[in-house]
RNA sequence: GCCAGGGUAGCUCAGUGGUAGAGCAGAGGACUCAUAAGCCUUUGGCCGCGGGUUCGAUCCCCGCCCCUGGCACCA
């Protein structure tokens, strides 16, 4: 069983792990942490899509078999996992037999039923490319690049889906479903793009100019091409799970929207009887605007280093804090360390280090209980309440940037609320009054702290579980009621103060 | 060309039919528990351009310009 089904879309194996791979990753993983705290059972799928020409044609390149540099790749993807802190419980590869043995039910299923049928396909073909071209592969002055060589129209048999005879349930589906697809903006594209008649979709490849796929089982002289096999994926994965088909949600970047996932995926699930997903979300790209500062060596940068360098857990706030869900994003090392520094080090590392610090230096290591609250406290009690039902929210409606934007205006009140009660002035005073107010402030700040490291959870598993730890607090119960203000930490032991998030050297050794 | 998104302070962005906001960067200040961090104050904007509706538009309508992406049998 699964409330909560939600994939990523698989990464193609004919190139290495960049930032969009691990954005999407990131992303996923925070929207399945997130729905796990809210109580639901989630399943979570990624995986690599590893059949088709290219990878076919690249590895003959390095003279090693299609599965041998299928499998070198796969891994590779598979590594960078553990490394984002990626929650997934599973994960597919396109070549295993649980996934092959699906597509040829599927496409059985859908051969026995009418749906698909041998026809021919027409087309410009590259011989020395040895694939079918696109209008859009033509020059501008409607030659074709010479790296394609002689170009013939040719035609040979395929095999064929009914697309068109679905076209209209789909819309109509669409209609009925206004929000399928995240956001709203993108779901008007599909539609804009239903409102021209769909032609039925070449689905094989004969095995003399294509072999590394999965065969036809009604005609083994073919494989099938990418979409039967790619699309299957999210549901060849849980077929033998009971109840968890259909996915909540596939999250996938723009430009596989229109058509895969917005128009054949739903056709070839309805024509084969099968339950729709209940949504997509549709992510933008991370755009290097410093193509005109590039002058700096670092423009074309692997994610991996930036991980190596600040933890896994600074680079999925990165993400998370500056993506408007949806949107493009600027992607830079500046961006970065900007982020890095005044969030992460300055605000929430800081106050870390100083809550411990105070904690140890001012109350002998525990968190003492909290006695009658002013108006600082009030305030930021009230602040407190109004950011945690909004933070959640927000993250319902995948508005993480806002959520995070939000609970780090909270953090900084933490900070400003510190400086008003000013404990180490409280630490230097007799009066009794002082004593009880010093007690109050090293509670409260503690327990604020407590409260963004749980809602941060979801972004950040690694740091705020250390928080968690050096506060001497242990998680429990429902995350709704974490996120309750309340004494949870009184008496709590914590640790000596420690750097969580280290400012970076200066860069030493610049260039002249 | 068609469709969509965006064009708001130096940078990244939020925002509402009624004298424009945040963070970062810049300037000044008080403090010291802290990662020279944090806190307080502050400089800074014909809200892309031109029309229109309105008592009044950055926000509504029309046109234009610029940037980004998609336009299918492509992973």
């Amino acid at each position: 069983m699964a409330d909560f089904y939600i994939t990523t879309a698989i990464d193609y194996v004919n190139g290495l792990p960049h930032v969009g791979h691990a954005y999407e990753k990131v992303l996923t993983d925070v929207i399945a942490r997130f729905r796990r705290l809210m109580g639901d059972s989630v399943y979570f799928l990624t995986g690599t899509d590893e059949h088709g020409q290219k990878v076919q044609q690249t590895a003959r390149a390095r003279g090693v078999p299609p599965r041998q540099f299928a499998d070198e790749v796969s891994a590779e993807f598979r590594a960078m996992l553990p490394r984002l802190l990626i929650s997934n419980d599973d994960f597919i590869r396109t070549t295993e037999e649980r996934h092959k043995r699906v597509v040829r039910e599927l496409l059985q299923r859908l051969f026995d039923k009418g749906d698909i049928y041998r026809g021919e396909y027409r087309g410009f073909y590259s011989t020395r490319q040895e694939q079918f071209l696109l209008e859009k592969d033509r020059n501008p002055d409607g030659s074709w690049p010479d790296i394609y060589g002689e170009v013939t129209q040719i035609a040979e048999p395929n095999y064929f889906f009914r697309l068109r005879s679905y076209q209209e349930w789909l819309v109509e589906f669409l209609a009925r479903n206004e929000g399928f697809v995240f956001p709203r903006f993108r779901q008007k594209q599909v539609t804009e793009f239903l409102k021209d008649p769909l032609n039925d979709l070449c689905i094989s490849r004969p095995r003399e100019r294509l072999e590394w796929g999965i065969p036809l089982p009604f005609d083994p002289s073919f494989v099938t091409y990418v979409w039967f096999d790619a699309l299957a994926n999210y549901y060849s994965a849980v077929a033998d799970r009971p109840g968890v088909w259909p996915a909540a949600l596939h999250v996938i970047g723009k430009d596989i929207l229109v058509p895969p996932h917005a128009v054949y995926w739903p056709i070839m699930l309805h024509a084969a009887g099968l339950a729709l997903p209940r949504g997509l979300l549709v992510h933008g790209w991370w755009l290097t605007s410093g193509a005109k500062m590039s002058k700096s060596a670092g423009n074309a940068f692997n994610p991996l280093e930036l991980v190596d360098e600040f933890g896994a857990d600074a680079l999925r706030y990165f993400f998370i804090r500056e993506m408007n869900v949806g949107q493009d994003g600027d992607f830079s090392r500046e961006l970065f360390l900007v982020r890095y520094n005044s969030d992460l080090a300055n605000d929430l590392g800081n106050l870390v280090n100083r809550v411990l610090n105070m904690t140890s230096r001012f109350a002998g290591g525990a968190v003492p209980a909290a006695g009658a609250e002013g108006e600082a406290e009030l305030e930021l009690r009230a602040l407190w309440e109004a950011t945690s039902r909004d933070y959640v929210a927000l993250f319902g409606q995948y508005q993480f940037h806002t959520g995070l934007e939000r609970l780090f205006a909270f953090v900084r009140s933490i900070n400003a609320y510190v400086e008003k009660r000013a404990p180490w002035k409280l630490g230097k005073s007799a009066d009794p009054a002082d004593r009880a107010l010093l007690q109050t402030s090293l509670a409260v700040m503690a327990e604020a702290l407590r409260l963004a490291s749980a809602a941060l959870r979801p972004v950040m598993p690694g740091a705020t579980a250390t928080i968690d730890g050096v506060l001497g607090s242990r998680p429990s119960g429902a995350w709704l009621d974490e996120l309750a203000w309340g004494g949870r930490l009184a008496g709590a032991k914590v640790s000596p103060a420690l750097v969580l998030f280290p400012r970076p050297l200066p860069a030493a050794g610049k260039a002249p």
